[in-house]
DNA sequence: TTGTATGCGTTATCAA
DNA sequence: TTGATAACGCATACAA
């Protein structure tokens, strides 16, 4: 089970087992390399990493801590970051801390103890207390890392996913599909991100050449019914509109809905987007066209940060992407 | 940094230290204990976990294998299993593992070096392989805890949701609302699972009193608008149905559109139910009810056995509960 | 109640 | 190339 049975059994000492063991191949010969291994291999040893991170300081272990693992953004950033760090042969350690729950200063310092490598804050709502920032910075202090998924603090590394951006890009997409009168159901239950959609898909139908005067926005709340029946609005009035866009991929189902209510066709007669990504795009006949923020990207790069030999804090932002599905194809509109 | 430091600090030496933080609180007074309190405050002291854990051979570490954290049952199980953890002091590190990308036997040894004191085997959708269940028996050998939610194998710990029992307590909720004449769309792209979930319901009917001639059962794809379709084909027919089941939410909600379509209010008029509680409930105006799993709980209750000191593989099923939305309350049926 | 000494499993240093 | 030994930070048996 330790690494003095490995040794004992393949007739070495314990110095050499370790070395014939450990990741960079230092001076063992093939011979009893092989014959420690065959021992590892024949006990089924693994090696003890809390004794390694004893010495070495830190381990090779990436903290995350997360608001909540049930919302499409946590779970993904989760995912993303998982799979990196496990292509890199760390392991990840998680916490939950919200504003409500349990405070995530506490969860840092009890995270802390582990030495990881890293620490990942993903899907803070609020700035970082102070508390918190304590903490982390004494984790800094002893060589550790810190990157943010979201919001953030000035000293430390940044993965941002960018609302507005996407909506840009959204906007330009459909006016590559052809639509050009566009209706906007914005949605009055969020708060910055939701100002920052608006704002992109304003700004993007400006500059894809759609003057503002064929855009119409709509607030509606963030329910699927309600922006439905905004949709309906949107489509009874006279200069009816060519597609619609929808601050959510929940209201942008019941835009559909409305869309297939008044006797048209999804995509080919009016274009219908939604934003997130975060619909089983399979759950529809009709694939929903949206925005995946790339929250799972983001994920990725906080453990490429985690790497990172810089040290300045870095900022990245990870660009959105536009998934055209049916629902706004001109061309497969079916 | 160190406990040294603090030590120093306080001046007293480590084993009084020591002895100061450690949880149990063995006989140190309480003047030096204060001292030593605010020694490893002010350097933002955090405990060595893993120095800790080379010493008693075991870390207030659990360990998840999860396939997916982007589907809501290997979210939820995370979710659940990390809320008990925390409260219990505890840290959970986490794996993927799925049939496709990599293989959990690799994963479990790479987790077995941090010594945790069980290891989580969650939404496994096949029985464990070979290397997995030799690489869970070393970890066993060692005094580790193996526990599985879903799948697992005879030795070990497992705990199991119940889609036919959600179904049965589907029925017997439905029947208590007055629905007696149910139009059943099942999935035919599930495997067991949408099989257990049949004859669930089929039982579930029969037990509550619900002659089986009063049951229409349509095979459907598990797609929204296939579901859409199925459900107008139910309320179509001449013996109309009073209420719809649904293999899933997502077939469900295509139910609610296809009973809107009919110029019928769900609830009031014919009852519409889910099946899984993954839909975001705030996302339709018109609540959907549903059975939710249990997942989340079933985390939870991993983490009980986790804790467990019987020496016997024990088995839990998590109980799956209905939640009762609008789309199936005759009384406020909207 | 407190301090000293020993050991946990591993890696790194230094000799052989 | 290999082995003996020190060291990592902490907890505990034992001595004071």
């Amino acid at each position: 089970m330790t690494l003095g049975d490995v040794a004992r059994l393949a007739k070495v000492s314990v110095a050499t087992a370790s070395r014939a063991l450990s990741a960079g191949s230092p001076r063992v010969s093939e011979a009893t390399r092989g014959r420690i291994a065959a021992a590892a291999q024949s006990l089924g040893y693994a090696p003890n990493l809390s004794a390694r991170a004893t010495i070495l300081g830190s381990s090779a272990l990436v903290a995350v801590v997360v608001s909540d693992f049930l919302e499409p953004a946590g779970a993904s950033v989760v995912e993303g970051l998982v799979a990196r760090a496990e292509a890199a042969g760390m392991i990840v350690t998680v916490a939950s801390a919200d504003d409500v729950r349990g405070d995530a200063a506490t969860a840092v310092r009890r995270l802390r103890g582990l030495q990881p490598s890293a620490v990942v804050m993903a899907g803070m709502t609020t700035a970082p207390s102070a508390p918190l920032v304590t903490e982390l910075a004494h984790f800094r202090g002893l060589g550790g890392r810190v990157v943010y998924v979201g919001q953030g603090d000035a000293d430390s590394d940044r993965v941002a996913v960018s609302h507005r951006d996407g909506a840009v890009q959204l906007m330009a997409a459909l006016r590559a599909q052809g639509y050009e009168r566009c209706g906007v159901i914005a949605d009055e239950s969020q708060g910055q991100a939701g100002r920052d959609w608006l704002d992109g898909i304003l700004a993007g139908a400006a500059s894809a050449g759609i003057p503002s005067a064929m855009m119409t926005t709509l607030w509606s709340q963030g329910e699927r019914e309600a922006a439905r029946a905004s949709a309906a609005r949107l489509l009874d009035e006279r200069a009816g509109v060519d597609c619609i866009v929808a601050a959510t991929d929940t209201m942008a189902l019941g835009a559909l809905s409305a869309v297939r209510d008044a006797g048209l066709t999804p995509g080919r007669d009016v274009g219908v987007a939604g934003f997130g990504d975060t619909v089983d795009a399979d759950g529809v006949v009709v694939g929903l066209t949206s925005v995946n923020l790339g929250w799972e990207i983001a994920g990725d790069c906080a453990f490429g940060l985690t790497r990172s030999s810089l040290t300045t804090p870095q900022f990245e932002t990870v660009a959105p992407f536009v998934v055209l599905r049916a629902s706004a194809l001109r061309t497969t509109g079916s």
